[in-house]
DNA sequence: GAAAAATATTTCTAATGCGAAATATTATAG
DNA sequence: CTATAATATTTCGCATTAGAAATATTTTTC
């Protein structure tokens, strides 16, 4: 029971710090986690708004908000599709490309970057328990989450 | 390799879901995360905005700006230090009483309450190794945490 | 004891994040 | 073919978060 409360605390802080870390090298190039987050998935192709939401779950609202930044920074385009004029395509810029090639500013870099050592101080036999239990534990919590989500969805009703 | 990349995701994404499930457990009584993580650390004694801070570990401005809004749902009250006047205490109300005591609005018991289930589905063996992974990693992330810390210390000056 | 340094907190600016409402456009129903 | 429904996105309001600057107060220094 506490060690169960002191696991969640150890995943939470862990979690914690590891986005400290990762904010920190970002603020190297000027751009933040969820900017970084989106441009990983425009890197090799355009995506639509609604594409990027689902892809990274968050709202509609919020990527759109990231998009704004992104475009004043320059480091993205927005463009109305020619045949439904609904949809707004957003790709990255020659700018971002100067910016990306020396650098890990796509979060799986990131993450390799940071924490790869880290995790290297594990066992074979440590990695395959930590990832099966984590397994376990996300199959459950997304059972819940999905739960949520379906009742979100029939309130709207 | 990829089995870290896949682990560093699992833990973010478990965080995340963790974090929807409380909120929306916390949303039935008008109050948000870090609105119960403060009432937390107020709930047996007043404190004062930098023990707050420091408990919590979120920024002065950070705390205050949730001390606002608290003090605006009537939960808790600022009073400044009678003998120090720099200082401000801050303390719970009656009318917080009256909410906390038949639900679970700490994040103790809301943890217990949502995540107690998914974690009895582990076996002794697995929170074993669960927990002594995390610790493992947790050293090495906080050491690199407080290398940030201090960085950031020396270059105020 | 007055100037300077230290301490505690708030205010301001900027970036998230969500949900609801608004807007624009396309698809569908009748 | 037009009214309605569905879809895609943006805008708005509110809460959170940090850091920097501002404010208030106390402590230290000389």
């Amino acid at each position: 029971m506490d060690r169960i409360l002191e696991i969640a605390k150890l995943l939470m802080r862990n979690n914690q710090v590891y986005f400290t870390l990762i904010a920190n090298e970002l603020s190297k190039y000027g751009i933040t986690i969820p900017q970084a987050v989106v441009l990983d998935t425009i890197k090799d192709q355009r995506r639509t708004i609604g594409e990027i939401s689902k892809a990274i779950d968050l709202s509609y609202s919020t990527v759109s908000g990231i998009v704004d930044r992104l475009e004043r920074h320059r480091l993205v385009v927005r463009e109305r599709d020619e045949i439904d004029r609904r949809v707004v395509w957003v790709s990255i810029t020659d700018q971002f490309g100067c910016l990306g090639k020396d650098h890990p500013i796509l979060i799986e870099d990131l993450y390799s970057h940071i924490f790869l050592d880290d995790f290297k101080e594990l066992s074979s036999e440590q990695l395959d328990s930590l990832y099966s239990s984590l397994q376990l534990i996300n199959r459950l919590v997304e059972k819940k989450a999905k739960v949520i989500q379906e009742k979100k969805g029939s309130e709207v009703v």
